[in-house]
DNA sequence: AGTCGAGCCTGCTGGC
DNA sequence: TGCCAGCAGGCTCGAC
């Protein structure tokens, strides 16, 4: 699922039953995932105490007692399921998935049994995710963190910031927006979305937002907030669920309904007075949705 | 140095 | 119905 806003939507729903909790039981049930997981791992966080929890990218972070961090990468397919201890056997969903406590219990990978009485689930199928334990003041030189984008939300997202970036840049915008190194949080869905907004051709070159007579060109001004904007619809929806299963519980995001561009091939553009056609192009090996009448 | 493609791993979908 | 190819929201590494 995970991109900046189901990230975001994640951790604003773990932070009730994560948050100022202590874990009394980890379970880890494979010794890797994308990676592998740390050396005692879970003798390591039991115990150990949620003071807050934040995002840096499409990582979810957990800061804890000792001034050591938990990192959580969902990768493509990785979500995090909480059940309730009043819920008895209910689940509320926080990721992609809705989640069918009945079966797939092969992919749950990692449990958290928090003090609070929540039990957190990592599953992933793909086991492209990622979980790690950072010492604090090896964040910021961590080489998962060192070399990372601004955050589009942050007001750190400037058109000067994406001029000064793609001076010079040979790569199309497509993939100048998915480098995390340049803006980090984007990815597939929603750089498609945000190009669709601007009007920007997926397939121009990034330099087209380089400096213009001393000032950034009229693009970069433009994307800026087509990007934000994009993101904060997507959050205050809960975020994009592209496989809806059968027994939604209410907590799926609801973005994928708002997409203009992402999944539409061969739909008519919603823009007023565009009559053009969402069209599906490949770049780098992933798929670019565009309407290829109003983006230039 | 910058860019591109392959590969990681599994599950779902659609076509035959 | 069963099989197989193609596809998937991320990221890293090696080759050019």
């Amino acid at each position: 699922m995970p991109e900046l806003p189901e990230v975001e939507t994640v951790k604003r729903g773990l932070e009730p039953v994560m948050a100022g909790m202590r874990f009394v039981r980890v379970e880890q049930r494979r010794p890797d995932l994308r990676l592998p997981l740390p050396e005692r791992f879970a003798e390591r966080l039991t115990g150990r105490k949620v003071l807050s929890l934040g995002r840096r990218a499409k990582y979810l972070l957990a800061f804890l007692d000792g001034d050591e961090t938990l990192v959580i990468h969902l990768g493509m397919s990785g979500r995090l399921t909480v059940t309730l201890p009043q819920g008895a056997g209910r689940s509320r969903v926080l990721g992609e998935y809705t989640y069918d406590t009945g079966r797939n219990r092969a992919h749950d990978h990692v449990v958290f049994a928090m003090s609070g009485g929540a039990v957190i689930t990592y599953n992933d199928p793909r086991r492209f995710g990622l979980m790690t334990l950072v010492t604090n003041s090896e964040m910021a030189q961590h080489k998962l963190f060192a070399g990372l984008g601004v955050e589009p939300l942050d007001g750190e997202l400037t058109a000067a910031y994406l001029a000064a970036c793609a001076h010079n840049k040979a790569v199309d915008l497509k993939a100048f927006l998915m480098d995390q190194r340049i803006v980090a949080g984007l990815g597939n869905i929603y750089v498609c979305e945000a190009l669709f907004r601007c009007g920007l051709a997926p397939s121009r070159g990034a330099a087209v937002l380089a400096r213009r007579n001393g000032r950034p060109s009229v693009h970069a001004e433009r994307l800026v907030p087509a990007i934000r904007s994009v993101l904060e619809e997507a959050i205050t929806a809960g975020g994009s669920t592209l496989h809806d299963y059968t027994q939604a519980d209410g907590t799926a995001g609801a973005f994928q309904n708002s997409f203009a561009v992402y999944g539409r091939s061969g739909e008519r553009c919603t823009k007023p007075n565009c009559r053009g056609t969402i069209r599906r192009v490949v770049q780098a090996g992933r798929s670019t949705f565009f309407c290829g009448k109003c983006q230039r």
